[in-house]
RNA sequence: GGGGUCGUAGCUCAACUUGGUUAGAGCACUCGCCUGUCACGCGAGAGGUUGCGGGUUCAAGUCCCGUCGGCCCCGCCA
């Protein structure tokens, strides 16, 4: 029978007590016949000292290094007064190890733990890094930030679904794509699930997917992934984009309340803030924010048919100084700028009923309302030089009744990167593909 | 597709500008000492094809040319 495990972070219910806890050793301090470490388990960290009067356990104890798995029975004991560490949430107690069972003994690590590295080494040994309290920060607030996306969604009666990730053709057009061999046939991987979320609205009136995508662009920044995660949804009924851009807000207050309940040790740990999301989120027309641009920074970009990374830049800054928000939507794209499907403001001729989400400087969503006449739809495709009878099986939910409506996608780990303040959104992916890796570098 | 920058020990870096004996440091590793440490401490040791190839020179980690690789910026996007 199994020995009863006892969670590193619940030891202060056992004060003593005789336990037995497992996990990963994570620094040794080694004094001869006084041989402290430190314990790792999902709950939390504990001091473990072992002492000369248990031969056994002390001598493994000696052996024991970093990353090895033991498990340790022990008494818990309180720390005598002095010795009680204030920064640990286990410092006034430590764990006497009575016997020690080595699970598994790890070869000699390639640095610390607490090792600053360089990106490519950090990803090299991502079975490692990830162990680092840096990094199971990071993915918890990104799991964090899904679960608040699937909740507030849900609590609006959307519906989740799981968007194919092979298609046929390059649909949109728009961003390359990774060609896939399909028994004799041409496959693609998907670049966006936007096609199949529109026939969705079809189903369900409202969904979302959190999905992974796939983007065959050569790129190299640090913004860019070419297998990213985007967290999509889709609503029908609306009145026009802002009513999609409303919905948005409220994920991202909602995201923003579960983060500060659960997640401020690992803001605090990445020396970050939560950021405070206004009731409304400032919006601003292209053009006028191009204004803006040449009135504060002094460069004329008035006219062009988008912002570069710099524009944004600026355009956050400016959000934060005037408004008090990280965030900031620009509307009122030109429609030439925008996928097919997109639909046009009457009131706005040439322009569309769309939006980027731009947070802590960069690009985070695009959104928009859709065309959902058929007719106009099929106009559309062709206007843009596409041709209608590829897209014949996603048609079908126009020439079938479709209401109004529109949707985003979101970028989850440009969020959670900017949320983080991260440098690389690399950091913010568990196990980036880019253009020289998928886990290991292609070129090895 | 265009541009910038970097490559020295397992890791993070110094020495390069201004060429000069045996390429250094911290951490990790090995051995020894240590009963209150918590980045434990002290002492000793081991660890290098300076990415690779060529050139200039009495002499190259350092200068030149080529090449391979990384990172970043722009384009494109989320």
């Amino acid at each position: 029978m199994q020995t009863e495990r006892v969670l590193i972070g619940d030891l202060k219910k056992h004060s003593g007590k005789e336990v037995t806890i497992a996990g990963w050793v994570d620094v040794r301090r080694d004094h001869g016949k006084l041989i402290f470490f430190d314990l790792r388990d999902r709950s939390g960290k504990v001091q473990v000292v072992a002492l000369p009067n248990h031969a056994e356990a002390h001598k493994l104890a000696g052996d024991a290094r970093a990353e090895w798995v033991l498990q340790v029975k022990g008494k818990v004991n309180a720390r005598p007064e002095k010795m009680v560490n204030k920064d640990e949430a286990n410092g006034a107690l430590e764990l006497e190890a009575l016997e020690i069972i080595v699970l598994s003994a790890a070869k000699e690590l390639p640095f610390e733990q607490s090792a600053e590295l360089n990106l490519d080494t950090y990803l090299d040994y991502l079975p490692l890094t990830l162990r680092t309290p840096r990094a199971q920060a990071i993915f918890k607030v990104q799991a964090v930030i899904i679960a608040a996306f699937r909740e507030f969604l849900t609590s609006q009666g959307f519906t989740e679904f799981q968007s194919p990730k092979l298609i046929g053709e390059d649909a949109e057009g728009g961003a390359n794509t990774f060609e896939v061999e399909y028994f004799g046939h041409k496959a693609h991987l998907a670049t966006s699930p936007q096609l199949y979320k529109q026939i969705m609205v079809g189903a369900l009136e409202r969904v979302f997917s959190t999905s992974n995508v796939y983007r065959a662009e050569k790129h190299s920044t640090s913004r860019h992934l070419n297998e990213y995660t985007s967290l999509d949804f889709e609503m029908g009924f609306i009145a026009d984009h802002t009513d999609v851009m409303e919905t948005e807000t409220g994920f991202l207050q909602l995201m923003a309340q579960r983060l500060r309940e659960t997640c401020a040790a690992e803001f605090a740990l990445l020396k970050s803030d939560i950021p405070t999301v206004p009731e409304k989120i400032p919006s601003l027309k292209l053009r006028e924010a191009q204004k803006i641009i040449k009135e504060e920074y002094g460069v004329d970009c008035i006219n062009e048919p988008d912002l570069e990374p710099q524009h944004e830049r600026w355009l956050c800054e400016y959000a934060a100084k005037k408004f008090g928000s990280d965030f900031i939507f620009i509307t009122h794209f030109p429609l030439a700028k925008r996928p097919f499907y997109t639909m046009e403001d009457d009131a706005d001729p040439g322009y569309a009923k769309g939006f980027d989400l731009l947070f802590r400087g960069i690009e985070i969503t695009t959104g928009a309302q859709r065309i959902h006449e058929y007719d106009a739809l099929v106009a559309a495709l062709a206007r843009k030089g596409l041709n209608p009878e590829k897209f014949a099986f996603y048609l079908q939910a126009f020439k079938y009744g479709m209401p109004p409506h529109g949707g985003i996608g979101l970028g989850l780990e440009r969020l959670t990167a900017k949320l983080l303040g991260l440098e690389n959104v690399k950091e913010a992916t568990l196990f980036p593909r880019d253009l020289n890796r998928i886990d290991i570098l292609l070129s090895k």
